[in-house]
DNA sequence: ATAATGTCTTTTATCGTGAAAAAACAGTTT
DNA sequence: AAACTGTTTTTTCACGATAAAAGACATTAT
């Protein structure tokens, strides 16, 4: 099977929402740095354009001629990435329970049950192991470590040491940075969401995480940075895991950022430790509170 | 040509030396333990001795006939595993020169280079890539970032706020605890080494790491202990790298670490804080003073 | 002259395959 | 019966091959 046109398929998609914008399509590199590939895959989208009659094109001319219907898109889930494919199954079956600390992770039996090859699962699995649930042992399987509480309080340990410093350096920085626009704008999203957050609190967790992004880039230090990709992780699997009063934990969230936000303004050192102690030690509870008690460590 | 038997050639070349030791060896298992491997390269191991006439073997009784001659063993690079080679290759043109930040990274040209399969380079590279030196651009080409002065900067910041931390957590731990007579131990090699420091100054990495090592286990966060293996990565190819006033160095790092091991001995709290900020103010200049200024980071 | 399109080449992503190594199972020995 | 040896099965590791996607080069249009 080598390998799937997902980035095609993706791009098309995105590529048919141009449709209804306009009467006619830029140039093919123009294209490619719109929809983020490159332009042998523009074409390739060209061309099944043409062929379905969304568009008439000759040479530079690529001309709307009806705006795309439902059954124009490709499915959804032939355009994601083997490895978001990977990641989901390997996750659920983290998640679903069963999956003891301890246990032995099985490279040909994961490649099987999603249907795979093993390369892409040992791949994926060294990619994983950066998050600190899995472990290699040499020459043999990888082991599970599992989504316990010492997990969880690691992770917040160095979480709250990072973000602090972070919180720190940003409100040092100049009044000129334009990280100070960002931060408007995100404060603004806030209050929006504030408003009507019994409706939308859905939406908070990716609010949240460009929030946390902002702030941990102030830093400046790449491995500050990278470290977020493993709290966005565990935080993405643990949203969609755990539901309970998922409206109250959001709208006290939304009030401490806000909170958060004024402190950073006020480039007052003090009131940011305060209200980024105060944010991080509620987010630490939450975390905490979901993780099943019985679930201990175990001798591999 | 598939897989190397480099486990089997390593394990047979350190199980050579037991030979020495007595007349007869132990059970299968039991060598599978000693030597960690299993017991199926153990039987492929004393299949070859009883050919090459080192061992008679009968079953149980494995009777050593004769002391292994320089030729039984195997070459050395026959024992390296692939990565170690990709590694070792891969730090070389890295270290040579002439590798820009913002270079490209070709996977291919690198399997080919090195005379390995792709897919063992792009494991390596996803490997490494936590080291925080490259990154991969999606379905794409891996950028360079390079050994610059802002990664060492960057390295050494969450350095000095992880040992900081981890020293404090081993100088709190009981007085009952194991740790302590590990870090008598490493004293005693300590003095050791700085009595005969002028002739055994290249043996302090390897007793640096250890009591590195050692103090960051203190902190019981596996994010933390697991960093010290990008440090550690770093330390290593920086010592081959630059052997300038690498006796005066060490020795003043041995002074340092005496120092520092009788503050954690003391218990005391702001002594500690001291002994471990000197030392890695130290530790940071030495691996800043090594960097080559020209190299500037460059746009991609 | 610049920027597009048309064409060709190279690289990446993924699979199936086979040998090395581990692990499981079955039969022996003490 | 516990621990070992003999045998078979399974898994990991590494490769070459191939389609997708990127990139480079040549040509044409404004």
């Amino acid at each position: 099977m080598s390998k799937s046109n997902n980035v095609y398929k993706d791009a098309y998609n995105r590529g048919l929402r141009l449709l209804d914008e306009t009467k006619s399509l830029p140039s093919e590199p123009e294209l490619g740095t719109l929809l983020g590939v490159s332009r042998t895959t523009i074409r390739t989208i060209l061309a099944r354009m043409e062929e379905t009659g969304l568009i008439a094109w000759n040479k530079r001319s690529k001309t709307v001629l009806r705006v795309p219907r439902p059954d124009d898109f490709f499915p959804e889930e032939e355009t994601d990435t083997l490895s978001q494919i990977i990641e989901r199954s390997f996750m659920r079956r983290l998640l679903a329970g069963g999956a003891e600390p301890g246990m032995q992770i099985n490279e040909l039996e994961l490649a099987r049950e999603i249907g795979v090859g093993t390369t892409s699962v040992r791949e994926f699995l060294i990619r994983f192991s950066r998050f600190g649930l899995i472990e290699k042992r040499r020459n043999s399987h990888w082991v599970l470590k599992g989504f316990t509480r010492a997990f969880a309080l690691e992770l917040t340990e160095i979480r709250e040491m990072f973000e602090l410093r972070s919180a720190a350096a940003f409100a040092a920085l100049p009044e000129d940075s334009p990280v100070w626009a960002d931060l408007d704008l995100l404060e603004g999203e806030h209050r929006l969401l504030a408003r009507e957050i019994a409706t939308r609190f859905n939406e908070f967790s990716e609010l949240d995480e460009r929030f946390h992004r902002l702030i941990h880039r102030a830093s400046h230090n790449r491995f500050i940075v990278d470290f977020y990709d493993v709290i966005a992780m565990i935080f993405h699997y643990h949203y969609q895991w755990n539901k309970a009063q998922e409206r109250e934990r959001n709208e006290v969230a939304v009030t401490e950022h806000l909170a958060y936000i004024a402190a950073l303004k006020s480039r007052d050192l003090g009131k940011v430790d305060a209200a980024c102690r105060k944010h991080l030690k509620s987010a630490r509870n939450t975390l905490l509170t979901s993780i099943p008690e019985g679930q201990q460590p175990q001798r591999a």
